[in-house]
RNA sequence: GCACCCGUAGCUCAACUGAAUAGAGCAUCUGACUACGGAUCAGAAGGUUUGGGGUUUGAAUCCCUACGGGUGCACCA
């Protein structure tokens, strides 16, 4: 059980708030403002609301009833009641840290489970950076759940069947030779990829040798030899479902690979050849009931005008299912196979807002009650300063190439430095991928999600600002300094203190609030929430370790205080940063 | 055209459910190495929070409006 020094002071307030004017709401608890004498603020209107008095005779009267064991001291400036916690309590609460640090984020099993789907490529072109602004901020969500106490079930569904899939499928038969990912030492995801882009160009070449009136778009061989390939997979003609088989497994593997490297991982995944006739069968289902209508044309429709949208296509005139039709039948699984999730969480970028409104409409008009648990983490574009990249055009930065150039750049960095001699080749080579990887994940993560941003390589690799490797750097001289602090042989486990230097109550104040952060980031499904306050507390750190020389302290008691309180702000870090996914060194 | 999102220092980003004097970093300028890893720290300068109204004791935050940027409005996925 620990100690939170917040819930701590915001029910003594409430208790007083209570027996002085029936307060029954909650306590408005603020960290305090620059300038202001003490830790902690109650924001008083609200009360005085409530008391029928000014919001200065309020504070004055919740103040002078605090417990003064708790708060030694109170200062009232218009309706804010500032309060100095008293030395033994903030003691008390670092201890209680200090003794729980290595399970202080994380919380006990809340008893609620939750889905997490990231990822969902297209199994036709390689990940791309906006991908990877995608996989870092699923993971990373998923574990900030799991520190909040939830199980987290973390999913992706793939794209794997559709015209798109058999495009590559189609260039590869005509140009590919038998090309194989062994053959060619290429990625599998890449190859794939490589006829993808192969069967545009090609396509675009026959169609501007072709006369309008031979209507290009359709009777271009090599586009009409894609249709024929998708008619015989849905038709399952052997020959094209073993080429799809095999060229998906390309691309499996190499998507494999790349999500090793960042560090994603997956529970379950889903495949949309695998969902959709359970998608079909659903809306079949709603047009009996009527939730659906269908056209004289044949072809399934919503009526979504009642709720301010339009009318959308669920099934087409033949039959076939859209996009829609497979995401329902997804989410329908999904449920199915956990049934104990509270809640689906569908990261995908906000170009698809608009989808996933009507797709949990029409989930709850299915009577589905979980519909309204569905939430959709939309996150914005990723631009680069040298130019804007979209997925759906030519200038896209390429995953794999992007990791590889950050790790290099990050390896040449920490190699001019030249403070890494000791260490083995293996151990640089784990180095250069904890900080090059570390450096892209944080830029990526430490932005809030839903607004579009501008990645910079250079800015996000430097040791200067808010960046990975400035807190990995920090986390690395913490550690250094412990070591040599061990080699004193101080005990650790006993310390006291007398009295606290104001720095020191400064960064305490910052670990406090640590467990609040955490519940704002689930809240906010935002790892920019936690990004950003670990940052802080490096910052808080160096001001700290510059305004005191923990070595040059005589005190032994202050001094082991000194260490003691270094070991946990390195905690904190290391646990902020796993959950970013992002690891910190040792030596750097 | 309709709908949704965004607009904060020169640049990149913060600001918890509305709260005190809107904060960092980069870049610029000035200082501190007899020092635990100076890869750091201190200081200066930089703002009508896009403009205009409104609600409120209090607005970057909520509402309206104008402007600017983005995205979505396929029997594509």
């Amino acid at each position: 059980m620990s100690l939170n020094l917040n819930l701590l002071i915001s029910k003594e307030v409430k208790r007083v708030a209570g027996l002085l004017f029936n307060y029954e709401s909650e306590i408005q608890l603020q960290p305090i403002g620059a300038g202001f004498e003490g830790s902690h603020t109650v924001v008083c209107f609200p009360i005085s609301k409530v008391a029928k008095k000014s919001p200065e005779q309020t504070a004055t009267l919740i103040g002078e009833n605090l417990d003064k064991n708790l708060v030694s001291k109170f200062q009232v400036v218009k309706g804010f009641l500032n309060l100095t916690i008293a030395d033994s309590v903030w003691l008390a609460s670092f201890k209680d840290v200090y003794k729980n640090r290595e399970s202080y984020l994380q919380l006990p099993f809340n008893g609620l489970e939750i889905m997490v789907e990231y990822s969902s490529p297209n199994t036709n072109k390689p990940l791309h950076l906006g991908h990877l602004r995608n996989n870092f901020l699923g993971w990373s969500v998923s574990e900030i759940f799991k520190a909040n106490g939830y199980n987290v079930h973390k999913v992706q569904i793939i794209n794997d069947r559709g015209i798109h899939i058999c495009k590559s499928m189609a260039a590869w038969k005509l140009y590919g030779n038998g090309e194989t990912p062994q053959s060619t030492g290429k990625k599998g995801d890449h190859l794939v990829g490589d006829y993808y882009v192969k069967f545009d160009k090609v396509y675009k070449e026959q169609m501007a040798a072709m006369l309008p009136t031979e209507d290009p778009e359709k009777n271009a061989p090599i586009m009409k030899l894609a249709s024929e390939m998708l008619i015989k997979w849905e038709a399952k003609d052997p020959e094209t479902v073993s080429l799809w088989k095999t060229m998906n497994g390309w691309v499996y593997e190499g998507f494999g690979k790349t999500y090793q490297r960042m560090g994603v991982d997956f529970e379950k995944l889903y495949y949309e050849s695998d969902t959709y006739l359970l998608g079909k069968s659903e809306v079949l289902k709603g047009v009996e009931s009527g939730v659906f209508f269908r056209k004289d044309d044949g072809s399934v429709w919503v009526d979504l005008t009642g709720d301010g949208l339009d009318q959308k296509v669920l099934l087409r005139s033949d039959g076939t299912s859209v996009y829609m039709t497979q995401d329902i039948g997804t989410a329908i699984l999904r449920f199915r196979d956990f049934p104990k999730i509270s809640r689906q969480v569908y990261t995908v970028g906000n170009e698809q807002e608009y989808h996933f409104k009507v797709l949990f409409l029409i989930l709850a008009k299915l009577g589905y009650t979980w519909a309204k648990e569905c939430y959709h983490l939309s996150y914005g574009m990723v631009d680069l300063p040298t130019g804007k990249m979209k997925s759906r055009e030519g200038t896209v930065v390429d995953a794999d190439d992007l990791m590889q150039e950050m790790v290099n750049d990050f390896a040449e960095e920490t190699k001019q430095r030249g403070k890494i001699e000791e260490l083995t080749e293996d151990e640089q080579k784990d180095l250069f991928e904890i900080g090059g990887l570390g450096a892209l994940k944080y830029f990526l993560l430490k932005v809030d999600p839903k607004k579009r941003m501008l990645f910079d390589p250079v800015e996000s690799i430097s040791l200067q600002g808010n960046t990975a490797p400035f807190i990995q750097y920090t986390h690395a001289r913490i550690k250094a300094l412990i070591r040599k602090a061990q080699t004193l042989q101080l005990d650790l486990n006993n310390f006291s203190i007398s009295s606290l230097e104001p720095a020191e109550r400064e960064v305490l104040r910052f670990i406090s609030q640590y467990p609040n952060k955490l519940a704002e980031a689930a809240r906010e499904y935002a790892p920019s929430v936690i990004a950003n306050y670990a940052y802080d507390l490096a910052k808080a750190y160096n001001q700290f370790y510059q305004s005191i020389p923990i070595f040059a302290e005589t005190d032994a008691l202050k001094l082991k205080f000194r260490i003691a309180f270094t070991e946990v702000v390195a905690d904190l870090l290391k646990k902020s940063m796993w959950l970013l996914g992002i690891r910190v060194p040792e030596k750097m």
